[in-house]
DNA sequence: TTTTATGTGTAAGGTTTTCTAACACAACTG
DNA sequence: CAGTTGTGTTAGAAAACCTTACACATAAAA
């Protein structure tokens, strides 16, 4: 049964130089992760990124890829994919509403 | 079995300000009740302190009993007090290093 | 009832952290 | 070769934090 689960894993709440800290990738990185459209950070109302640990385990993975060889663009592929994927089998699952955020509409 | 849960919910990682926001507090009572030796965060290199999840509970419990009246004193006691009553029975238990983190020895 | 302690707000001045934009460049890719 | 990718670095500006101090209304203690 277990309900929605509020779960501190998505809640975005992780500032950029601790994201640094904690995955070993330089801010610049990061931003341009975000730039390619990877990572969907949140803002703060000043303007700040605002991440999630499961944005830091897919920041990890991503670096992992990179260092693979594997390009941003070819990395967005296949996470849209999964997504796709996803959404016909397993239609209401967890990790459902992290990447239907990250790959539904983006309200521009 | 399920070894020591790296458990997101006791990484410190969070900054005043989403502390703020998450609780409703003002910064000054986020810490002031530090000053009262009732919450401890980390700090950042540079000095910013950083919260986990686990801390902004707390806080949210302070709160509350700061709203029914009580004072930062006793809150400390009582918490002085279930800590000890924990170190006795459960003597390996999950809460146990977030507790003893904070009440243990402090190195000055 | 004076005196002291508690809990918060707010202001000042100073650092740290973050942001965007731009230039540079090596290593690919087409 | 011309264009793309992935990163570093710099520069200037804005946001977020920090500490210290003064004020003050309440509440607790002497």
């Amino acid at each position: 049964m277990a309900a929605a689960e509020s779960s501190y894993k998505d809640k975005k709440v992780i500032t950029i130089g601790i994201v640094r800290e904690l995955t070993g990738l330089s801010e610049r990185q990061i931003r341009y992760y975000e730039e390619r459209k990877l990572i969907f950070p949140d803002r703060t109302p000043g303007g700040s990124r605002k991440y999630s640990f499961s944005d830091i385990e897919l920041l990890m993975e991503i670096a992992n890829k990179i260092e693979d060889g594997v390009q941003t663009y070819e990395i967005r592929q296949e996470m849209i994919r999964e997504k796709r994927a996803m959404d016909k089998k397993t239609h209401h699952k967890m990790i459902q509403g992290q990447l239907n955020a990250q790959f539904g509409i983006q309200k521009r």
